[in-house]
DNA sequence: CCCGAGTAGCGAAAGAATTCGCTATTTCGC
DNA sequence: GCGAAATAGCGAATTCTTTCGCTACTCGGG
């Protein structure tokens, strides 16, 4: 019996976009050299990783120029939400809520931070204060 | 070259610490019945699977009874954290704020949720308002 | 034009996750 | 006590993920 594939992105492959979105469109030479730095992989590896993300749609590639060139398929932001909505769903029973409160009450935020929650917050309850 | 097993409870693990959070301290019997409701199992399967994870540490299992007992090793609430942490880290890059914001403004919160959420927020402000 | 360096890619290997068939053991109604 | 039914569990099979060796191709300098 078959095991079915993940939906969201497994963990290298997380991990090379979020390269991608920090570097932009990149030949592989540079995303290998971050990846390697992180956790020693071999360039084989990486290329390789690429092609099979490529089949799966995360990334784009550019074959004009000569080093072919990658980029992201996905916004940063697109790819938070779907992972945030995954876990929401899936560990959290669906309550956006609790999740929030578990976030606030365990990570320390800047004042700067609270304020910019504080000001969404305002706007979605109508602006009383 | 080896693959890293993942820290995190797997797909079908986490399915079943749901069940088992939901119903409490349960032999294999009921565990089985909500996973086949869900996704068709096989019995065999969900006692395979309750194995792994009992040596995984997922699951405690009390033997002296007659039909074995298992119940989570972990509570709801600590799961929930890891897997946020997790998240968190790998995703938001350790922005805790800017998944807060997309948490809020993705997904409808009741006005009471909002309210809750207020009160954490004000206190965490050191109570102006 | 030839050579070496850099670039691409394939296919196999190894481990993890998930599935279930088949066997053994236990339990219980009769 | 005896056989059917429920309960446990092992080990093999399958798929997915990740890794890399080895081959082939491309391109610029001499």
């Amino acid at each position: 019996m078959p095991r079915p594939a993940s939906s969201q992105p497994t963990d290298v492959e997380l991990r090379i976009l979020r390269i991608l979105w920090e570097l932009g469109p990149s030949p592989v030479r540079p995303i290998h050299e971050r990846l390697e730095a992180e956790k020693g992989t071999n360039y084989s590896t990486t290329v390789k990783m690429l092609s099979v993300m490529l089949d799966k749609g995360l990334v784009k590639r550019d074959e004009s120029s000569s080093p072919h060139v990658y980029r992201a398929a996905m916004t940063q932001a697109r790819a938070q939400k779907r992972f945030l909505d995954d876990l929401i769903e899936k560990v959290y029973e669906g309550s956006a809520t609790s999740l929030v409160l578990h976030a606030l009450a365990s990570q320390k935020a800047t004042p700067e931070e609270l304020e910019e929650i504080q000001r969404l917050l305002d706007q979605m309850q109508g602006d009383r204060r």
